[in-house]
DNA sequence: CTTATTAGATACAGTCACGTATCCTAAGGA
DNA sequence: TCCTTAGGATACGTGACTGTATCTAATAAG
């Protein structure tokens, strides 16, 4: 079996000299020839890192091993053999990137609450609620959901925050000690997560103390629920 | 200038005669050669229409001049001739399937609500909220956002649904009249909108009159908003 | 130093969509 | 009826991306 694919030697060595200028960041990519190359883990690394910046900055669409490989300078089957589907390759960088929210215990409900918020709103936490909407066109392809990645990139069973920020509220007497449908505890990050939604941006600090003192706050201390109708 | 392009009349009499099986509505495409031909405003209603349905079933990155020519049964320059842009043919097809959602007049608070949600959750309004989040993509190209495309599409100024079904409240007393505020409001409809995002799926009714039941209600009947504390 | 890996650079064939140009002819008004 | 308009079919060149198959040379392990 010899080369099957016919490109003389001169093709070769007059290719090889040229397209030597890529690789924005840790390599040396010196003229002559003889550039860094990495390995391992340490390439691995930097393919994710280049694949997440790919996928903030153009969305699922551009997610594309094309793209992907030259950002991180590097060529497309070096992906294709870690990453032989795009679905692995997108998983692995969320799973990279994917982490939880800090938590604050500042001994005040709406003081855990709005800095929750802002944690929630702020960083990287937010690039990846902002983005995960540009995986529209993955959810379709798979047949699942925002809510359903979540589920999967998360841990389950673990309290939310706002399980947790409500839990020690009523420890410390802050609130009653009543039942309170999940709904209601976590309404705070939904109603944040739905103005990233509508307007593609970061969210002002007005609308998360909105969310917190005229809507959450007073409905964990509201009056009890009435039972809801029967359905017509 | 007379033809640049080669092609003998051979090759036209040839592909004449193939490839005449489409329009799945209402062409009669005969084997013969004599289909009806549309014109005018009729060709340009079936076009928006297969638009549309290709816009559903296959979101914004199927969204091509290709996919809704051949949806339409039509061939790609007659989309090029009415619509150049991309956009163009986006938003002819938005503006005429954006319908605004009936608003029920029940004489209560509580039906008026959940009769809305039903409404907004079900039938085309359903699939308007749940296709628009396929066009995340467009809002990237656009850098626009879904806030401002409902913006540009309904009608400014006007009242919005649930401002309408609290104020008929207020005025048969079932409500105080206090001010509120629009997110308080408006709740409903933006936490039936986020449950949809997440789930890309219709919103069963259980949860709709969780919104209004154990969220919603409370929330309109609770005591006075505290005032916010500053800003950190 | 020697040797097995494997990163990196091509090449290639195939697909899909783009945007435009061209021609044929059905539809509809004069 | 004739004639203008415009729908419809098709071709063409281009560009992006896909998977895969090579070959080279850098790297690490021995």
């Amino acid at each position: 079996m010899d080369r099957k694919q016919d490109q003389t030697a001169d093709e070769r060595g007059a290719i090889g000299t040229q397209a030597t200028e890529r690789r924005p960041d840790g390599g040396a990519t010196r003229d002559g020839g003889g550039a860094t190359r990495r390995r391992g883990p340490k390439l691995e690394d930097a393919i994710l890192d280049a694949a997440w910046d790919v996928l903030v900055e153009h969305g699922y669409h551009g997610f594309t091993y094309e793209a992907v490989a030259a950002r991180a300078g590097t060529s497309r089957p070096v992906l294709y053999r870690r990453w032989p589907q795009r679905d692995d390759l997108l998983l692995a960088t969320l799973t990279k990137f994917w982490q939880p929210i800090a938590v604050p215990d500042t001994g005040s409900l709406r003081d855990d609450a709005i800095g929750f918020l802002r944690n929630a709103d702020a960083d990287r936490a937010g690039m990846i609620t902002l983005m995960s909407v540009q995986l529209v066109d993955y959810f379709r392809d798979t047949g699942t959901s925002l809510g359903e990645l979540r589920d999967t990139l998360l841990p389950p069973g673990r309290p939310t925050a706002f399980e947790m920020i409500v839990a020690r509220a009523v420890e410390r007497g802050e609130l009653p000690d009543v039942p309170r449908s999940s709904r209601v505890v976590n309404l705070p990050l939904d109603l944040l997560r739905h103005d990233l939604f509508m307007t593609m941006r970061p969210v002002p600090y007005e609308s998360i103390a909105e969310i917190v003192d005229a809507v959450w706050l007073p409905l964990l201390t509201a009056p009890e629920t009435r039972p809801a109708y029967p359905p017509p």
